[in-house]
DNA sequence: CGAGGGTTTGAAGTGCATCAAATAGTGTGG
DNA sequence: CCACACTATTTGATGCACTTCAAACCCTCG
């Protein structure tokens, strides 16, 4: 939890590969690694921004508002996740706002240097164009799977985007966060979400104690979930 | 219709603003101008991709098949859109099929060439990174389009994005495909959309003959799609 | 005129939301 | 360690939006 972790996490993070050591010492120089609790305001929609964050570990809820106040869930980050690089493509303004939702450390890193950056080093230009095309992609899955997939596929296909690559049958994973929160990240009502976790154990697709859930058939669950999809599992 | 109106395309699309004369000759040289009928199999998705394309006149659909042999559409795209750009951050493969739905007149650009522009000239770099920000916002928008906004809204929204910004009440709207392929657009059914445009004619949102809609009163439609969302009208 | 695709309308079913209430779980102060 | 308050989650009952299935209508074009 050192000053010298934050220069391992920026050189695992994918946005930064291959860059120079000369270029990741100059970042490693500017970066602050910060703490933050439960219900801080990380970034505020439309702010003026100044900087952009790795999450080292905690989680972080992206959300926009609605004109007419609601709150509308882009996404929930974690560990390696960036967050806020958006606002060097849109007039220097977070396009979104975002709160820490699960006691957070992460490390900031000025906007300005990832722009003077994208001037100087071609290879941190790629980094960003392969980024922003994942991130597109990603963004794109989402949407499908919001026509393509009833709730509990979702539950499901959310579930299995948690196994490790490596998972077997079996394997147990702990939900990261408070079902209501799940429920809104999915695009449903917690009650959906709930009826949705007992009907999936009835079928055995799964198997759920308080907030760990057992997959015993990780290909039968797939199936059930992935079907409708345009791709298979795994997913990302 | 000449090889003259490439260039003059080429010029004021985005992806190409502000390049030296000495890059926009050569797009010029390697870029085919191509017509293309109804029902013609423009890209396919996964195969090794050989060129982009931007559309002069005409509509093409992008979309990618389900494992159980659906088709999930992605966007519909007409007068100045690229496609297949993905391709360069997707190993060489196209991300999604693409088909002529009216006839259409295109510009095919080699993708190799696209991608030694990247490397050698740092404001081709910084247009493709602008260009894939704005395209993830967008997706992002539909995404949450998807969630936030019901049936109807969705109709109404898609109206008002067809109108030019210049557009005052009362304004005519041509709508420029089928209504069947607009329904899956959507993400919704044909008769949910025609239902929703008999209740919006209902409710005097819009008035509806054919295929041609006038939106007599654009503050009201607006308010009525757009409250519910993050973004006010006009949407993008 | 008649065939066939596109579009609308009607009736019934389904999935999810909503509202209401019960239950389980968590943290606090005694 | 327990009692209490408070929150998270589950369960039940009902309603609405959209889908599904079926049939009619409408338009265009040979």
């Amino acid at each position: 939890m050192t000053k010298n972790n934050t220069l391992i996490a920026l050189k695992s993070h994918e946005l930064f590969a291959k860059l120079a050591d000369e270029q990741l010492n100059l970042l490693h120089q500017h970066s602050v690694l910060a703490h933050h609790k439960k219900g801080y305001t990380l970034l505020i929609q439309d702010e003026p921004a100044s900087s952009a964050y790795i999450i080292l570990s905690g989680w972080v809820k992206l959300f926009r508002e609605t004109i007419n106040g609601e709150e509308y869930i882009l996404d929930i980050l974690t560990n390696g996740h960036l967050l806020g690089e958006g606002a060097l493509f849109h007039n220097h303004k977070y396009p979104y706002g975002a709160e820490v939702i699960e006691d957070t450390t992460c490390i900031s890193i000025p906007l300005s240097l990832l722009e003077s950056m994208l001037k100087q080093s071609p290879q941190f230009s790629t980094n960003m164009l392969y980024f922003l095309a994942k991130q597109q992609s990603k963004s794109e899955k989402n949407r499908e799977h919001l026509v393509i997939q009833n709730a509990p596929q979702r539950i499901g296909c959310f579930l299995l985007s948690l196994l490790p690559q490596s998972a077997s049958d079996g394997a147990l994973i702990h939900l990261p966060y408070d079902k209501s929160l799940l429920a809104v990240r999915l695009g449903i009502q917690r009650e959906t979400l709930s009826r949705g976790f007992s009907m999936m154990q009835k079928e055995s697709y799964i198997t759920l104690h308080g907030a760990t859930v057992t997959i015993p058939n990780i290909k039968k669950l797939s199936q059930y979930c992935c079907t409708a999809c345009t791709n298979p599992y795994p997913c990302e």
